[in-house]
DNA sequence: GTTGAAAGACACCATCC
DNA sequence: GGATGGTGTCTTTCAAC
């Protein structure tokens, strides 16, 4: 299904995807045009779903990085995410998880000021238990 | 610090980092050589911290997406990180938080049974709690 | 997958606003 | 800080092998 090639080609583009096919295909030992054609097959294939930006979201003005976990007993998720939609500023992740929570939510934001609004805000509608990620 | 046209670019990069000076300066109202300026200052202060490329990783045969809360009495927490070294394959980000575990460790398998076997290892060092991603 | 060629596009620079 | 115009280079793409 993929060769190491192809393993190659994926590893450097998570590296420098704005690499020439030329410079890509002398890192995986092929020429420009063989890499070019693998590369769209990737792409073909749903592998590479794009091409995007490393961005430091710390110096962007978003230091107060937090996973959230969100209990609620209601079965109805519809207020909750209604809210989450308004804050999509600050919401990176909400993911749907097995386990006690019913989500996992990963935000960012400028300060503990603002945290702390969206908590009280996040509060109206569902339960949470709040961890801050102090290092990567 | 960082005005509109910034935030526009940082945007577009965001959608397909491959574009063009010229395409990415007509997008922003701008020509290619003022773009590629802003860029270039954008890379410098760090905030573009690199080009890369976005996986599919279901399609890439990592389909088993899973949060892992890490929690330790010992205050030794090296045979844990020694341990995630050698399961580097599986490891997406190791998390240091605040709150009821010590690490949040999000990781992605190929099957059930590769991470059953993960977590036996993982056990010899830590106790866990596992949840499953079941969407994004 | 390789090679070689051709067309086109790109980035860069100097200059000017 | 941005626009313009010109230049040299690089890139991609295609056909033939």
């Amino acid at each position: 299904m993929l060769d190491n090639t192809d393993r190659l080609i994926l590893d450097e583009l998570c590296k420098n995807s704005r690499i020439t096919m030329k410079d890509l295909g002398e890192k995986v030992h092929l020429t420009g045009p063989a890499t070019s054609s693998r590369v769209a097959k990737l792409e073909d294939r749903g592998i590479i779903e794009g091409y995007t930006i490393k961005i430091n979201q710390d110096k962007l003005g978003y230091p107060v990085h937090t996973m959230i976990s969100i209990i609620t007993n209601s079965p109805f998720h519809d207020p909750y995410l209604t809210y989450l939609d308004t804050q999509k500023e600050f919401v990176i992740h909400n993911y749907k998880i097995s386990g006690d929570s019913c989500y996992l939510l990963e935000c960012r934001f400028p300060s503990t000021e603002v945290l702390d609004e969206f908590l009280v805000g996040l509060n109206k509608h569902v339960n949470y238990k709040l961890s801050i990620i102090i290092n990567k």
